[in-house]
DNA sequence: ATCTGCGATAAAGTCATACGATAGAAGCGG
DNA sequence: CCGCTTCTATCGTATGACTTTATCGCAGAT
């Protein structure tokens, strides 16, 4: 399901056919496919999947390795890595998982991080933020109330929202988290699509954070931003059944609650 | 400085001739020393550092790009990317980072991360912990208590009694987010040997948090790791200061505070 | 003079091939 | 049955040729 991307693109080139091959080999491996045991052999997946060149598989593996995914002993073979080796916060892991196997415990371990890590940076925000960063969470915060629910614009705007905040924080390591933070709020976005009034009752929430962020008022920040986590959570489980309920399409997939 | 690596090694292997590539350029563009310019031109690169052909000069490249370090693009050339890109919470790019380039305002972003995470974990531990988890997180105390402060044994049991409570939250996205955090108090422990008074004060610290996961109070848990990473950020700037102040061997070059 | 479009060009991407090294398996001999 | 040797599979590295892509500059048109 080729999901429009609204975040900043994914550093391995799609179109490329190195990206192509990790994101298989990636999927194979996150789905469980392959477990612990050796990847695909070499040759047989060249020949039978797509024809590719050695050069291109290499490159393709040695994304994977970079990315925790598997692990290239020097003469024993190429394996998939555990799941604890995985670095599921980089960007490109969470959205193969994300296209793979978007489980619901998943899905509550990323909100989960989200509840964690939100509601500090929204103090962190509250008590270091510029003049120019709040016109930033402000003009996003526009676009969100302006745009029609589920537009493009507008969930590029709610994006642009907490990524703001997080960039308010100045703070490298915090910022790092940003990225995989938006790639949950993205996805769960994506999922609630047609759930309207769960965008709307969300706005006020938004702009309460805007707002204790320019009083400076970090407890007020955090604990809002705690809640509007703990909604997004709630109405993003409520699309999660709802979609296994009645779905049959691509997007059914996401029953897979092992 | 080869520092000795307690933690599970790193993904690309050092020794082969792509990691050392790799880390060649990463240092590179960590450091600054080429910005969100082009990179060095391949066939020039190849020439003059090492004599390195084509193929472990492009695997290295993509292990980069993985990472979010470099950005290549097929006409323009592979360039540096800009510091927002970088997966700073990768393992790797966490120990080149180390390496590179220590600077206190980089130390003051990992450790406020820790301070935001390392509290809820604890929380999340207490909740959940089961007697597995206790007997972990205990044998580690234990290896804290018994060893000599700073030996390697020592060493290694402090990062594994961290470790342990991030694994007795059984959440797969913080788990993650463990490897930064023992790297972080990995170098940081490197960097104190000889503290031996800041070691000591420590260890009952420790008890604390892991007196109160048994207790399963999550708000004491909670309480006690937040002033636990507290102490060791401030014993890490002192013990900063200091080498700064004194040490004139490569550890010194830590004083780049840009 | 500015804009438009097309081609030259440079760099990354892809392919094919070859060889070295070694871990692990298979086979051999004690 | 066990230990040693050999064999093979697989990764790592090297090389050279070809393809694709996108930038840059030139030439022509408006």
């Amino acid at each position: 399901m080729r999901v429009r991307d609204f975040s900043r693109p994914t550093t391995l080139n799609p179109d490329r056919l190195f990206g192509q091959v990790a994101q298989k080999l990636a999927v194979a491996v996150i789905t469980g496919r392959v477990r612990a045991g050796e990847v695909l052999p070499n040759e047989d997946d060249l020949r039978s999947e797509i024809s590719v060149s050695r050069t291109a598989y290499r490159e393709a593996v040695k994304i994977l390795t970079a990315k925790g995914l598997v692990e290239a002993r020097p003469k024993s073979g190429t394996r998939a890595a555990p799941r604890e080796r995985w670095n599921l916060l980089d960007p490109d892991v969470l959205s193969w998982h994300f296209e793979a196997d978007p489980n619901e415990k998943f899905i509550r371990d990323l909100f989960e991080l989200r509840r964690f890590v939100e509601p500090s940076a929204a103090r962190l925000a509250a008590q270091r933020r510029t003049s120019a960063d709040i016109a930033r969470i402000e003009a996003a915060y526009r676009g969100m109330a302006d745009g029609a629910p589920y537009a493009e614009a507008t969930i590029r705007a709610d994006l642009a929202f907490h990524e703001a905040i997080f960039s308010a924080c100045q703070n490298a390591a915090l910022q790092c988290l940003s990225s995989a933070v938006i790639a949950t709020l993205q996805w769960s976005l994506l999922l609630k699509t047609g759930d309207e009034a769960a965008y709307i009752e969300s706005l006020p929430d938004h702009e309460h954070v805007l707002l204790a962020i320019i009083d400076r008022d970090g407890d007020l920040a955090s604990a809002r931003m705690a809640g509007l986590v703990i909604d997004s959570l709630n109405t993003t489980l409520a699309s999660l059944g709802t979609h296994v309920a009645t779905e049959t399409g691509k997007i059914a997939r996401i029953k897979h609650t092992k």
